[in-house]
RNA sequence: GCGCCAAUAGCUCAGUUGGAUAGAGCAACGGCCUUCUAAGCCGUAGGUCGCGGGUUCGAAUCCCUCUUGGCGUACCA
């Protein structure tokens, strides 16, 4: 809302420079040319819209603290502006908007939009496929993809905020030699045990066997050798492999999908690799023919990528097997014949930048117009305090174990506090908080930057934090449960704005209209974090003005009319929030 | 070597796309629970925005050099 009257005061500030040139200089010409620009001044007192008229300075010729104060009078005298006053603050033209009438505008919209609110329309129509998580099938998830699935599944609810028609699509990496080196081992060392007789997860049990495989390769140099003619004998549908990577895999996947359930995550379709390779590979070969890929006398496939000033890529192996690659082909050519889109977004790790200019330029030779609407969403690493994981020394953080030791501090946490009563199921509540305090800690930070995750304060809950966002939640949740016994003196009393007139609750107004403007800031950067920082600058502010006055005892039934309303404003704007970053709304923590 | 990315308080991160006195949290120190939940609130201290140059009325933000770190440059994924 913020927006519209940002859009309107700028529409006559222009329009009056623009008159005034005419007027002094005979023409407009010059300050056609120049943009103004529109700013928020970094301190209240300072007005809420602001004009920095510096550009124009030297078209005037004068000071631009001179031409505000021209444009300031100009304007003033007009009849025809909208509500709010107008203040000249150096070489700046700020506006002061009439918070009271903005208040009351929001009061309806937010009643009347409750969990739409903030949602706009500048991707309306749009469809867009999301491809995130895309585990291999030879491991459990780790931190890594913990921030791979907030991501995705965070900019997939921004985007459809913004207007969008959004797919969420996994890839299942289970075919390759990788798959196939947990498959040896298991055959060599697993005696036919099963997650049920272990009592292990499903992918927990494929993935020590991966690791058992590690140890067996440095003992003996044929292992590697063995695992890549197990490949060959997967391509060629041998029964007994299949039947063996049918099983596994079938393991990992449940496995997986347990983990996805705790942590929030869902998808519209799945891809398996081992469905989509030989399209690849029938595309690569159709290519060979076109002319855009070379056959080298060993046999292997190649693109010459000096065009785009790269080196030359392998697309087929010697012996005919299929690579990343080639099977990233095949996936995207399917993937657009199943659900024709506008723009397809990767959720990818940064290492990967490479591999998807490939990928994007070689769809384009292939001569898919589209090749242009795909989007390699790349994100950093995520570090320890003490450096990289590393599998090889068993630091690397496993996201079930995660999980469990977040929500079991939480669940500590709801006991020292002696909240059981108040929160009812106190597992489930210790898991909603665990889920919170993870996605905010790995939302916080921009994608495109590698991040530290110090698991210590990933669970301190005290400061910037999940859990301090949920807790202004089921704060303002605990005040309008207790304002339902006293609603009826209330009811017939109408929402008065024009009552918020502390500081705070004036910025409070401000900053809920902003709210939209995070989420299309959110959506056109595919940043989620421009969401996380609105939600933590609400929460602070809001905590603030309720620890230094009264709601529900404010002195008169319309003030408490007029704060009980602008708290359930707050609470539903954090609500929508919430649901952008995968923080579960709580009533009572 | 070449390419891409990054560098902001002791630590972890913001910084409205070039504007006003660079902001938070953690850690440290000091206050505040007879009060709508102290997972909280307030205060103190902490900065040569990696270095040097350039563009501009104006630079943490744009350009160049350098330094440091990460990633990539596989017939791995």
């Amino acid at each position: 809302m913020m927006r519209q009257i940002r859009q309107q005061w700028k529409e006559l500030v222009e329009r009056e420079i623009l008159l005034y040139a005419k007027e002094l200089l005979g023409t407009d010409d010059p300050v056609r040319e120049l943009s103004i620009a529109v700013q928020t001044p970094p301190k209240p007192e300072l007005g809420d819209i602001a004009f920095p008229l510096f550009v124009f300075a030297k078209v005037f010729r004068t000071a631009p603290n001179a031409l505000a104060e021209v444009l300031r009078i100009r304007l003033g005298a007009r009849t025809d502006l909208p509500e709010g006053d107008l203040l000249v603050a150096g070489p700046y033209l700020n506006v002061k908007v009439d918070v009271i009438s903005l208040a009351g505008h929001l009061q309806q919209a937010v009643q009347a939009q409750g969990s739409g609110f903030g949602r706009n329309q500048t991707m309306a129509g749009k469809r867009v496929m999301v491809e995130f998580s895309c585990p291999n099938t030879n491991k459990p998830l780790h931190l890594g993809h913990l921030r791979n699935d907030s991501i995705g599944e965070s900019i997939s609810a921004i985007l459809k905020a913004n207007g969008a028609i959004v797919r969420k699509v996994n890839l299942i990496n289970n075919r390759g030699v990788h798959i196939c080196k947990s498959m040896l081992a298991y055959q060599k060392y697993g005696n036919g045990e099963t997650p049920e007789s272990a009592g292990i997860k499903g992918d927990h049990l494929v993935g020590k066997y991966y690791v058992r495989f590690a140890q067996w390769e440095k003992e003996d140099p044929t292992a590697m050798g063995q695992a890549q003619e197990m490949l060959r004998k997967w391509e060629d549908g041998d029964p007994e492999v299949l039947s063996l990577w049918r099983t596994m895999n079938q393991w990992t996947l449940e496995g997986v999908s347990q983990t996805y359930a705790k942590t929030g995550i869902s998808f519209d379709q799945y891809y398996y690799e081992s469905d989509t390779y030989m399209f690849g590979k029938d595309n690569v070969l159709k290519g060979l023919e076109q002319g855009v890929f070379y056959r080298e006398e060993d046999g292997s496939v190649w693109i010459d990528l000096a065009e785009i000033n790269l080196d030359k890529k392998v697309l087929l192996r010697k012996d005919g097997t299929s690579l990343y690659l080639t099977q990233d082909i095949g996936t995207a050519i399917a993937r657009h014949t199943d659900w024709p889109f506008d723009s397809l977004i990767y959720v990818v790790a940064s290492e990967q930048m490479y591999h998807f200019k490939v990928l994007f330029h070689v769809l384009q030779r292939l001569g898919h117009p589209w090749a242009k609407d795909l989007h390699h969403l790349s994100y950093g690493m995520v570090n320890l305090p003490e450096g990289k994981m590393k599998s090889r020394e068993g630091t690397v953080v496993d996201a079930d174990d995660l999980f469990a030791q977040l929500s079991l501090l939480a669940v500590e946490e709801i006991r020292s506090k002696d909240r059981e009563d108040d929160v009812g199921d106190v597992a489930a509540t210790g898991e909603a908080v665990a889920l919170g305090a993870l996605n905010y800690y790995l939302l916080q930070t921009n994608p495109t930057k590698d991040m530290v995750f110090n698991p210590a304060e990933s669970i301190s809950f005290s400061g910037n934090t999940g859990p301090y966002l949920q807790y202004m939640g089921a704060r303002i949740s605990s005040m309008l449960r207790k304002y339902e016994s006293m609603r009826e003196a209330h009811d017939d009393i109408s929402f008065d704005g024009a009552l918020l007139k502390i500081e705070e609750e004036r910025e409070l107004v401000k900053l809920i209209a902003r709210y939209g403007e995070s989420v299309e800031e959110a959506g056109r950067d595919l940043n989620p974090s421009a969401v996380a920082t609105y939600l933590y600058e609400l929460s602070r502010l809001f905590s603030k003005y309720y620890h230094d006055h009264q709601i529900l005892k404010a002195e008169t039934p319309q003030l408490v009319k007029a704060r009980i309303s602008l708290c359930a404003m707050v609470l539903q704007v954090l609500k929508n929030a919430y649901s952008l970053v995968g923080i579960p709304f709580l009533e009572s923590m």
